[in-house]
DNA sequence: CTATTGATGGTC
DNA sequence: ACCATCAATAGG
């Protein structure tokens, strides 16, 4: 069973914790390919000038600004997929970047960034706004096992730089010495 | 190992 | 013009 809604109506950064060791599963023209999240970011709201949402409601981010448990996929640089997961509640805008996965079933090649993932579980912006927590929708993520704190690291987050003292934050999250975590530290 | 660059197209 | 990326390349 995909998790409820209440799991996504938290604070970001709690989610963005506790989404690691989760698993992600599309069914893609029925089949089936899933992945264990190990490696996330947290996109708190629309003022933090790293958040998509702090550019304002737009056709892109509108999907940000409503309740949480649903997906935002956007495309970057014109050639990648980012799938994220929105958070908390209607009128919050905030999100968290999926990074990396270990693969579990059907992946297409590597799984160790927010762009290689999508493309390894085939997930694009025609899944943008689904419901993750139906039952019924080709994109969820599964209970999986939750991680030990002490087992979570955190850093930085990637190629924010142009987000001001948003860039420093500590807003990226992982699974310690997991090997399919993007970039090690 | 680090640093740099080109690919490529939607968004605003 | 900019960009929540990646792969290929050049250099130390």
């Amino acid at each position: 069973m995909p998790l409820p809604r209440e799991f996504y109506a938290r604070k970001t950064i709690v989610v963005a914790k506790d989404l690691l060791g989760r698993v992600l599963v599309h069914v893609d023209f029925g089949v089936r390919r899933a992945g264990r999240i190990v490696e996330t970011e947290a996109y708190v709201g629309p003022h933090d000038l790293a958040c998509h949402a702090s550019k304002g409601r737009t056709m892109r981010t509108d999907v940000m600004f409503g309740h949480g448990g649903h997906a935002y996929v956007y495309l970057i640089y014109g050639m990648y997929d980012c799938f994220n997961v929105v958070t908390e509640r209607e009128g919050h805008a905030a999100a968290v970047l999926v990074r990396a996965i270990s693969p579990i079933e059907n992946c297409l090649g590597a799984t160790d960034g927010p762009g290689k993932l999508c493309r390894a579980l085939r997930i694009t912006r025609a899944r943008n706004r689904l419901d993750l927590t139906d039952p019924s929708s080709p994109l969820t993520i599964e209970e999986g096992t939750p991680v030990s704190p002490r087992r979570v690291a955190r850093g930085p987050r990637i190629g924010v730089d142009y987000a001001g003292d948003w860039a420093h934050e500590e807003l990226r999250f992982w699974i310690r010495d997991d090997p399919h975590v993007s970039r090690r530290r």
